[in-house]
DNA sequence: CTGTTAGCGCCTTCAC
DNA sequence: GTGAAGGCGCTAACAG
């Protein structure tokens, strides 16, 4: 691989003047001196090492992103969305999944910061520990952040969303109204626990529990069904839990929203292609992902952006026709 | 942040000892020593600098990974599986979305190739063209290659997965079996169209055609029932034209299988959990990954997977209770 | 406007 | 078993 001072060489001028050019400053080149060092690295196929680059600057143009599940829809929106801004700032996304085994938070994190990476973005949902100290690097987490964290969150209201939920389904005449969390009441998830608990008014109300996955609440929703205890409307903290739930369903002959009415919670561009379509609570997640990469730099603030109604048929606003 | 230099004098050693302890090697060193180095490191939260570490070793510990969409559910388990498979060999993986405008392909890779990453896997789908020259970083092109690339390729078995859906719908005795495409016959879908055209037996066969997206698909299909064309079987190239076609079907009360039968191409875990279930032919997506991280290193080869049939209900195995 | 040169932090050869 | 020192490729003073 071609270098600097290959370059200059074949140029006829120094190391220094190439790095003037591939940087534009911070001298100025002359028009002719800076194409002859262009003209020199075109056919060198020279490209600036960004290692050396990075041990001189110590920029390395690099944000790590670790994120709980790149496979769930709503992180594969937000995953995308972040890499996009990411790259707008001609940096390099770097992705971590949590829950792959070999590699837990911990580590990646670390492995995060001996990179140097400029910024680390957490999508960080069901751990209510901290994260571990990572000295100087900028850190913001995305979604939820732990108890007493003091520094940048971007998250999405979750308690306005949980009401605007159950106020909708009231006005469809419903008072029984469910919610389907995670196995345990913890993060963003638990915070909408106890919105929902508010909302129906009923501080001990228990919610429906399955995985995050649509095989869990497939299989809760099959168990409902078979017990004759399925509930006539369910807001589902999360869209895999509400496509599993519609899934196990459309199995059984159990109409929806005629029989059982849902909304989801987060609201990915896969809900709107279930059937039926559900009605969700969604997360604008293309500006949650603009505000948290510009928050890398700058002081730290908390920001909680509302996610906005959008009505489609698993409600009850629309019957499907049959 | 603390350097070796700081280590090794809070230990009372040099920085060769430092580099011997945390590489364990190439110099033996002494229990003992060991021991301070660790506490003096543990103390000062001393880890060591990739970046000097990469100038010196020319090694970064890093993979690029392009994926056209990490939003499409296919691309999503592949890119987590990928993840996987490159953080068990210790390595870091940086992602980029080819889709994403600030960012294309060529500058995607001349940027990964700046970084001296460790190798590059290229999820290369409707692009015939060939990559720019990466030098010697090892390439490993997933899912498909260009014309005429002789590197290393892992891909599915398009046309066996073709034939086998084909003769799966004529078992169910159909006889018009049409396939959803792409806009162009480019990429992995270009070879699913001319194993189509085999299979049916018709040369000159035109597809139908939509974007690769659930919108797009189930736009196509309301023509078609509008039409009053909807053919009686479908094979849909990817998850989420299918999907996207089982949207537009419940909405027109079109039965699936009974009034259009579907086989999709890709079998993501996401086809699992639709209305009804899809029928599928599943890539097996986690033993790609494998192969094609271990392909980074090694002799330049060209693999080829077989696909799996999934027998859910849209293709007619099972009808639904109604 | 251009050239010379000192490090950035680490690994590793060579000497002890 | 341990230490001293050069150099990976680049950037940015500083000098001319």
């Amino acid at each position: 691989m071609a270098k600097a001072v290959d370059v200059a060489r074949l140029a006829g001028t120094s190391t220094a003047v190439v790095s003037y050019v591939f940087n534009d400053g911070p001298r100025p080149v002359a028009a002719e001196t800076r194409q002859r060092v262009l003209d020199a690295a075109a056919s060198l196929g020279y490209a600036p090492n960004r290692v050396a680059r990075s041990l001189r600057t110590s920029r390395t143009d690099l944000v790590g992103v670790l994120v709980p599940d790149i496979t769930a829809p709503y992180f594969a929106v937000l995953g995308k969305d972040l890499e996009r801004e990411i790259a707008g700032l001609g940096k390099l996304t770097l992705i971590g999944n949590t829950e792959t085994t070999q590699y837990r938070e911990g580590d990646a994190l670390e492995a995060f910061r001996s990179t140097q990476v400029d910024g680390i973005i957490l999508v960080w949902s069901d751990n209510d520990y901290s994260a571990p100290d990572l000295g100087t690097t900028p850190v913001v987490y995305l979604f939820h952040a732990p108890e007493g964290f003091s520094g940048t969150m971007i998250a999405a209201d979750n308690e306005d969303a949980v009401v605007t939920a159950v106020e909708h389904l009231r006005g469809h005449g419903h008072t029984d109204i469910r919610m389907i969390a995670g196995i345990e009441d913890r993060g963003p998830v638990g915070e909408r626990v106890s919105a929902w608990r508010r909302a129906i008014g009923d501080p001990s109300a228990e919610p429906l529990r399955s995985t995050y996955s649509n095989a869990g609440a497939a299989e809760l929703a099959r168990e409902l069904m078979d017990a004759g205890t399925l509930p006539a409307a369910i807001i589902a903290a999360t869209d895999e839990q509400a496509i599993g739930l519609l899934a196990a369903a459309y199995e059984r002959g159990v109409r929806i929203p005629e029989d059982l009415a849902v909304i989801s919670l987060d609201g990915s561009p896969a809900t709107e292609f279930t059937a039926p379509p559900l009605t969700v609570l969604h997360q604008p997640t293309a500006l949650m992902a603009q505000m948290a990469v510009r928050a890398m730099t700058g002081a730290p603030h908390k920001t909680l952006i509302p996610a906005e109604l959008i009505v489609r048929s698993s409600c009850g606003c629309t019957k499907h026709t049959e």
